[in-house]
DNA sequence: ATTCTAATGCAACAATGTTGCAAAAGTAAT
DNA sequence: ATTACTTTTGCAACATTGTTGCATTAGAAT
């Protein structure tokens, strides 16, 4: 059977995705690392996080994929949190308190949802 | 000063996404001009349409950016409805008469949202 | 220390999007 | 219809992001 293994690589962009308190893109953990590994072995890391669950993934209103740490979600895995883009400082946090409500129409099947909000945070407000 | 001008391809490109009932993919569209003009020709032209107002612009749940066309946005040109993504047929649809609401926690400034939920649509259901 | 195989690096590739520039084609005026 | 003006297009080239195959490296268990 398949074991994990801790490597060097994988330690680093899992502390650094956990430690920050802001969502990383793949280039600005590729930016942090300073060559530390490959490109592509930066991408393998994080499937693997994210099928550990240990991070998840956040697609920006922009297009841009990033990755934040699982911090509230430990016990039952659910990201039903919205996520706050600040359109000056770019920073993506995630607002973990924060569950909207909607009213679906009939025959609807929710299995995921992705909801962010742009504007303006509280340090650039 | 500057004047639109009406050619086919833009004709062509504004028909088919405000005619869809599914928002499209600038891939998608492509597919179906079958060589009426140019990859970037296409680009230049949801631009334009963006600018114009007459399309939106949806940033799916898997990165993947889809155009649809503005109906409900006529006079006040809002786009806070929810996006469905089905997971099955893969299409995205705008509910327009979906507003979600939400609670923020202070000091935030909201000027844009982007909220997609994913699962089966009622035909794949 | 040995063995097993997960993880990495590298090269190559695919998809998506952008830019510069010359040629083509709308539009308005004559 | 012709001309003049300038938007729009096509093409080539490039940048970015993400994926895959394969040989090599290096965790972890024995």
């Amino acid at each position: 059977m398949k074991t994990a293994r801790n490597t060097a690589a994988k330690t680093e962009i899992q502390d650094l995705i956990v430690t920050s308190n802001v969502a990383l893109s793949h280039s600005e953990i590729q930016k942090s690392l300073d060559g530390l590994c490959d490109r592509v072995t930066i991408y393998r890391v994080l499937e693997r996080l994210l099928e550990e669950g240990t991070i998840h993934k956040i697609v920006n209103v922009d297009g841009v994929v990033k990755y934040a740490g699982c911090h509230s979600c430990s016990k039952k895995h659910s990201h039903n949190h919205i996520h706050f883009s600040c359109q000056k400082c770019k920073a993506v946090t995630c607002l973990e308190d924060v569950e909207p409500s909607y009213k679906l129409p009939k025959n609807y099947k929710v299995s995921e949802m992705n909801f962010t909000l742009s504007g303006l945070c509280p340090q650039c407000l």
